[in-house]
DNA sequence: TCTAATTTTGTAATGATTTCAAATCAGTAA
DNA sequence: TTACTGATTTGAAATCATTACAAAATTAGA
């Protein structure tokens, strides 16, 4: 697991620090999409010297190399994911857990029996035509 | 659309007041997906004295009572939208804008064109099994 | 009109996230 | 080893969206 975190923070071209490689661990172990504070929370015992700025700033650097995929699922707070390859998720407003959804395009009749779903939110991210245009302009 | 405003808040259950038939009527006609505070600078005008708080207030009625959709597509605020019906967002991570994409399941190349796509989050909310069982031992 | 319930309002509190400058650390050359 | 440089980490303070709350205003019914 050691050795994953690192192999996956070299892959991505981020230089594994200490706190890098901890925190890309932790992510690689614990497959139950943490918050910043779970995060620290579990890993301060073993670093005590870690921050919290130090979780966002490397979550946030992670996330810029797609080493790692932040959640928005949670309305209150960020989630994070070690696993990059692609999946839905689902978050029961009882209990604030999130769930994987291993499937493409939209939910069938298998999941009805694991749960209910009141929302469904699918959301793309990227550059509009005009800024793509505006950036052109500007850079060449 | 102030009488659409009017049937939709009802329809829903909900008893229609001057600030809710407001703030119902500006999510019915603008489809730009506005914030709390795109809402109330555009409305302050017209209403002087309309606070915050009533906007967050009514738009969590609106959204409980399936009048309007909240979207968790920006990471930092909530956007909202009177266009119940299902369809997707797309957000520019320079601008900000937010586009409503009119298709079910995962894009084609036909939006290639339209804009550069880097993240898909695929959410659903609702209520899991374990949850749902401790409800029904309680409520019974 | 009087009263009770509902709705609205403004202020203060909360809490996640960001900013920022200082401290620490890692790597390199002398 | 030592000194230097740049990268990384840290903690405190600031920011900002949202919520809590209690008082004020409004509405509806008797």
């Amino acid at each position: 697991m050691h050795n994953e975190a690192i192999e996956r923070l070299t892959a991505c071209g981020i230089k594994p620090s200490a706190q890098r490689i901890s925190i890309m661990e932790y992510l690689l172990k614990h497959r139950t999409h943490p918050t910043v504070d779970m995060i620290y929370n579990d890993l301060v015992p073993t670093m005590p010297t870690l921050s919290r700025t130090t979780i966002y700033n490397t979550l946030k650097l992670l996330e810029e190399h797609n080493a790692i995929i932040e959640l928005r699922i949670d309305k209150k707070t960020a989630h994070y994911d070690g696993d990059t390859l692609p999946h839905s998720h689902f978050q029961c407003k009882s209990c604030g857990k999130i769930i994987d959804v291993q499937m493409q395009g939209l939910l069938n009749e298998q999941y009805e029996t694991e749960f209910v779903i009141e929302e469904t939110e699918i959301n793309y991210r990227g550059y509009c035509k005009s800024c793509l245009e505006k950036a052109k302009k500007t850079n060449n």
